[in-house]
RNA sequence: GGCCCCGUCGUCUAGCGGCCUAGGACGCCGCCCUCUCAAGGCGGUAACGCCGGUUCAAAUCCGGUCGGGGCUACCA
């Protein structure tokens, strides 16, 4: 079986992490199956698709690392990936089934669908339209004729079901009384979603069809447009939807739900793909960090999960940790270089990144996301501010002053410069001061840092180097009076 | 309201009639390590929504109930 799969987002919005996590089970299910990932783009909604949205989708799928075979940008075999280009098609088939008594031309206006739905519901009816407001045929025709405007129903055949079998929610069946003669054509002649999906999944030889729980009440008007085209039906997958804590559908109100978001807050891709993939599916061995190459072998959508999930950033934070401490020094320099300049808001020079590269190890077991970066290692590369509450809390306290001061003397007058020959003056201190550590170093942290919380002191001491360690110790020791 | 989907620790999940005194992960708590913060190590906390039924045996099957969610547009 030739396994041929779509994503195809609406560009209303940023990517949001739902549709992160559709086109991931998509992706997934096309790589494991050896078959093709088409990206489409559903822009039939002129009034709310954006240039800016399109490229964003484009954008953070990219980043996520879910490359795709045909589609937007990358083109295939079809003219192209955009519904907003393919009108012409649509018409041409709402056109076909017309002319094939599979639809008809409504006249039904708003405030009469209106009043039929309230009179159904409160009879205890099916509020589903049923075509029986329109017209006798010669009148339609002579109303069609003399331009009056209408839109396109499909006749849902009544009575009847329609019911199919969904890989991860198994067999599903709608009444067609509850199915209404829906639209398919607008009476300004543009497609419906309804229509212009259908059609596509028909023409870009679409053989499964994974997408949100949202549209699993739409899936027998597909299948019924699908088989009135003639064409064999998908299989479809249904996905369960993301929530918010609250368990309410995740939202903006709960916090980042762009992609994009994300990863400007110091996600990384790797963390977010592995975390997303959780979200309903499990590799099963109580495995959580699985690369995106095993989770390609392993992926099976008939095991994912019917339950919605919460999206949790405490799981997602903890991961991307994992994913940061599984970089190699090189790579997390250069991840993080770009943050550190725009912190900076200048280059970082040689010198710079020979120290960065130094304390980069002992800032990238420490952090979870790579945003935490720059503010631990600004005091190597500019002038410090002293953190309040720091101070306030350390410097105070006794035996801070003479620590500070013995540490300047120290550090200005020994031989050599290392990490062991400070850790070597600085215990040699201490002991002298019988000071604890924790009492004696603490000072000295804030001293060169400005914070009570720094990367390892002898390690920063090292790397800022003894002029300036020996400045900001006298800094310190005079602002201590 | 109607139709549809869902229901295992706070969260994501494993479980497919006996292997379950229900496993893993995050979180949380405690201890260890420790120059801060982390990371790491060890230990702990915590769940089958409820009621019936089927069966020698049910988290697993069936029915009901309650709860949550989706759809109910000339949005997608």
């Amino acid at each position: 079986m030739t396994v041929r799969v779509r994503f195809a987002p609406s560009p209303t919005g940023y990517l949001h992490v739902g549709g992160g996590r559709t086109g991931l089970y998509n992706y997934l299910f096309a790589r494991h199956n050896n078959g093709t990932f088409v990206l489409r783009s559903d822009d039939t909604d002129e009034a709310r698709s954006t240039e800016e949205f399109r490229l964003d989708i484009i954008e953070s799928l990219r980043w996520l690392g879910l490359d795709w075979d045909e589609g937007i940008e990358v083109g295939g075999p079809m003219q192209t990936y955009r519904q907003s280009e393919r009108l012409a098609r649509y018409q041409e088939v709402a056109a076909e089934l017309v002319a094939a008594g599979k639809a008809y031309h409504s006249f039904a206006s708003p405030e009469q669908l209106d009043q039929f739905r309230k009179e159904a519901q409160a009879a205890g009816r099916s509020p589903a339209y049923d075509g029986s407001l329109e017209p006798s045929p010669a009148d339609a025709t002579a109303r069609l004729a003399a331009e009056e405007p209408a839109t396109v129903r499909f006749a849902v055949p009544r009575p009847g079901e329609t019911s199919f079998e969904d890989v991860v929610r198994g067999t599903v069946a709608f009444d067609h009384a509850q199915v209404e003669d829906f639209v398919i054509l607008r009476s300004n002649g543009t497609p419906t979603y309804h229509l212009a999906s259908s059609v596509d999944d028909v023409d870009f030889e679409i053989s499964h069809v994974i997408r949100g729980e949202d549209l699993l009440s739409s899936t027998p008007k597909h299948i019924l447009l699908t088989e009135a085209m003639g064409a064999e039906r998908a299989t479809y997958a249904h996905l369960s939807l993301l929530m918010g804590p609250d368990g309410k559908k995740l939202s903006k109100r709960h916090g980042h739900t762009a992609i994009k978001a994300y990863r400007d807050d110091g996600y990384l891709a790797t963390a977010m793909v592995n975390y997303l993939a959780l979200l309903g599916w499990s590799p099963g061995e109580d495995e959580t960090v699985v690369s995106l190459g095993d989770m390609v072998a392993r992926f099976d959508l008939s095991t994912v999960s019917k339950n919605p999930a919460i999206f949790d950033t405490d799981k997602l934070q903890w991961m991307n940790g994992v994913y940061i401490r599984e970089m190699s020094p090189a790579e997390f320099v250069d991840a993080v270089r770009p943050l550190v300049e725009a912190d900076l808001d200048r280059r970082l020079d040689d010198g710079e990144m020979e120290k960065l590269a130094e304390i980069a190890p002992l800032v990238q077991e420490r952090a979870k996301l790579l945003t935490e970066v720059p503010p631990q290692v600004r005091f190597l590369f500019g002038d410090i501010e002293y953190d309040e509450a720091s101070w306030n809390k350390v410097m105070t306290k006794e035996g801070a002053a003479e620590a500070v001061a013995g540490a300047a003397d120290r550090l200005a007058t020994v031989d050599g410069w290392s990490i062991d020959v400070v850790e070597a003056s600085l215990r040699a201190m201490l002991a002298e001061l019988e000071l604890s550590a924790r009492k004696g170093l603490q000072p000295l942290r804030v001293a060169i840092s400005g914070s009570s919380v720094s990367p390892p002191l002898f390690e920063s001491i090292a790397a800022l180097g003894r002029p300036r360690t020996v400045e900001r110790l006298e800094a310190a020791r005079e602002r201590m009076g």
